[in-house]
DNA sequence: CAATAACCGAGACGGTACGTCAGGTCTTTTC
DNA sequence: GAAAAGACCTGACGTACCGTCTCGGTTATTG
């Protein structure tokens, strides 16, 4: 399952030249993702990862239209990496895993210093808004279809009956998941450890159980 | 209840030399809300901060070590001004209301772009962490606990008895609440509307009452 | 007799990439020219000269390595440009020439403001220096030599026995000359008139001739 | 014999008031020699000077106009103190004597560093080469004066017999010394050793001997 | 001996230039 | 025609020093 390719040739004709090398690509994603562990997002210059991955910054722009874009690209790979939804038997472990794993990919020095501001910046650039929620956010939800389909399966919640409410409550599920964790993570910068992890998965388990009807 | 002054002078013993100008602190911010709701986060520099507060930019380098600290304290002055939990008579109600409240102040173009750009800056600055805790966290954590007291005054919640666990579980709602809020506006970017609202505050009772003991 | 060139790439292997504007180059040294005149050494900024010159400060900062030696640069061609040896028939004449010719370079707004300045930033700067001497110094003590030529060939004076004593005298009578004019316009602030041209260059030709020996 | 004193209150009747702290003067200027002697010209400033002087940056500016004033009265001192003529036995040996003390004195790093300093903004400011006038080359011109009695005491040089042309000859020979040694020790930053001494001062007194008439 | 006037230290103030750095673009030569 | 190299323009950065100002407080002379 891999990742985003960046930004394809947008003229379509295109066949002759020197083509692209696909080497770069690879390149400049992990050199990308070693230049933030070190030095963080406000710290990362393009001139830099060009210089680390072996590349001219020319041909760095001419794949991506800027630094944010292309954290993203890169960051978008460890997600994929690092999440998944093994089974764990109920409902409330299943969240309480999802829950730490999101945690510690929060902890990570790429991903802790480059979502905010990738976030950040995307409030005033609609593509770069695009290119976080195709890459990364609607990727994700996966997860918390998943989840409720085996919990359906367990008995542990009810069929859905209206496939539009159920679409609605899986999104504000997942706001309050990923939302939360990040908050605890960033902002409070407090541990996601056992105890809140199990105390979070309880409240939310409870509110999704005590919400019979609406 | 006037929010955080700048970085007095530190070394404790100062009562000589000219003094400050406070009417300058005040300037300064509010030309700092001016410029972010015109040029956004990234647009915003320093120099033009000064130049719109008739002030040199030294002096505004004397009393914020940057740019973050000084986006913290002007934008916190919004958290202190636009966020109250007036009594609507119900829990649900209640939530409700601070969740549209928080998601109308996230809307504002001097919050949405700045807010998140700070928290990233925080993850590689433990001082601007710790200002943005005290400015903004710490006191916006007010909130649960009133909600929570008038909850329970209403017989909606039991009473604390543990009150360790009751201020992990205050904290454990703010996280809960101020993230979902922050992602659903800023990184799923949809609208906090009245029903999205009233969905959420059903999930979060749901989860703080079905939660009996713990 | 093109001047000093600024200082090239120091690396040796130099040939890819863009290769530096020789355009820039000219409009840069034009441009400090044109502010000294206008503004003079204490208020020629750096960043004026790259606006007039149209080019960025950066581009200024690559070939020189500060204000001093970007001066020590342009002026060092007015030099070339004004001073000459035309022969005028006997030393006593060549003398009073060329004292006369420093004298007017002295007494334009570039030179007479910038010369002594950068004379004294050389005092604590060693590369400095030797650019001065290279631009400058040494370039102008061909005069001296030429000068003395001459007088041989009409039997003025001696011809050279020691060519170690000769090179001494010419560096001594450098000096003299140099410094007594340049102590005369900008120490003691009086005018080089034909008079004081004429006493000066009887006094060397006296110094000159009586010394027969060494 | 005290050198200049520094600015005086400008006002003429001034006498009510607390008296300005002569000690304060004394400490500024030593204070700035020894600021020149460590920072050179280019490092000196007037806020380190008041520091070391133990004195508020007001108090300096009440009493000098810049920095450059300042440093033209700290140095002036040090040429009444380290220049004199005594009575070497010829006019040959007296002008070598005078030379060689006038280049100790400009290689001492305070004098080095900020002799051409003053004298480059001084053509920029009237004020300014005024007080280097009164304060150190009219001052200095004595030592002409006097070794020309001497010489003439001795029957070396011929008696004056037209005031106006002495003093224009005093002038020029002052210029010509003067001159000489400070374009050899700073500009051809070569060292004034006993071999160039002599050969100046033969240079010089052949000069002065030959020229008879006149 | 009180009033007054000028001094003093400290340090904040508005300015201005500094030299550096990053973002992107453009121009070469090489592959 | 893409790629590497590197010069280019733009514009902000954070710092330093300038010379001025505003404080609280300290000497002197004057009344």
């Amino acid at each position: 399952m891999t990742s985003a390719a960046p930004s394809s040739r947008q003229g379509g004709s295109a066949r002759t030249g020197r083509p692209r090398s696909a080497e770069a690509d690879r390149a400049i994603l992990a050199a990308t993702r070693e230049a933030l562990v070190e030095l963080g997002w406000p710290g990362l210059t393009l001139g830099d990862v060009a210089a680390r991955a072996g590349v001219a910054k020319t041909t760095l722009y001419r794949r991506w239209p800027g630094k944010s874009a292309l954290v993203v690209d890169a960051v978008a790979a460890l997600f994929d990496e690092r999440l998944d939804l093994p089974d764990l038997g109920s409902l409330q472990a299943d969240i309480e895993g999802v829950v730490r794993q999101f945690a510690a990919l929060l902890d990570r020095p790429e991903t802790k210093t480059a979502l905010m501001a990738v976030v950040a910046e995307s409030t005033r650039d609609d593509a770069l808004r695009e290119r976080i929620r195709t890459a990364i956010v609607d990727r994700q939800k996966r997860l918390v279809l998943l989840g409720r389909e085996r919990a359906q399966a367990r008995g542990e919640l009810p069929r859905d009956t209206d496939p539009v409410a159920s679409a609605r409550t899986a999104d504000l599920i997942f706001d309050v998941v990923a939302g939360a964790v990040v908050h605890r993570t960033l902002v409070s910068a407090e541990p996601v450890d056992t105890d809140w992890a199990r105390r979070f998965a309880a409240l939310l388990l409870g509110g999704l159980t005590a919400a019979t009807g609406d």
